[in-house]
DNA sequence: CGGCATCCTTATGGATACTG
DNA sequence: CAGTATCCATAAGGATGCCG
């Protein structure tokens, strides 16, 4: 979030925008979820499954977080046993382009170090 | 990081290219620098002066901690009293385009919610 | 001036048992 | 099956005093 009782500069506005698009990647796992997301409707099994090292809190917060975003969505199927899945939102799915682009700055800084 | 002990999925290059972008602008203040020292090299002073609730632990902690990046330079200038200006590099000014265009991610979340 | 050292508070992530 | 609740561990950030 924007941090409290700094002078207005410039560069805020900027800094609100690319502070919001951080939030929906921001921890350890959201960009995985959506990564796999991307790839097939999953149920929350299946994610478990997935991500192995991830913890049931853990898990369920995010999802929720990201259901709260609108980056996903939730449906329930009133089924025995209940089935949920987890699907990307339009929304969600018009992030991943810039997502995706994000990799080159990865592999810039992947390169040797060049302190110019 | 990469999380432990997972099962590898297609997803996990993507994830770590996209994890090293995110690692240069990860932390409340790093973004804020970055924008910054687009506009102006600056000193150390200066900087404090334009992010005024920060700690002088977690400035300077940063700072080189994107110097040890790659992504900001540090210049010492031996005069009294001491100078230090701090100045981005040519692979930290590389980052800045797609940085940039995460703010339509950030317009596309500001719109009204979506889930479809 | 430009930090670092120390101590403290908060945020994030995790393990595990239990429930609708 | 798909979570919640509780408790715990670690990391990130902050306040402040001191030093080259």
């Amino acid at each position: 979030m924007m941090p409290k009782d700094r002078i207005a500069q410039p560069a805020d506005a900027e800094y609100t925008l690319i502070r919001r698009a951080l939030e929906i990647i921001s921890g350890k796992w959201r960009l995985y979820l959506i990564l796999l997301l991307d790839e097939h409707t999953l149920r929350y099994s299946e994610l478990r499954q997935r991500l192995p090292a991830v913890s049931e809190k853990v898990l369920a917060g995010e999802l929720k977080a990201l259901v709260t975003l609108g980056v996903i969505r939730r449906d329930v199927f009133a089924e025995v046993p209940l089935r949920v899945e987890y699907t990307l939102t339009s929304k969600g799915r018009s992030a991943l382009p810039i997502l995706r682009q994000m990799k080159q700055i990865g592999q810039i800084f992947n390169e040797h170090f060049d302190a110019t």
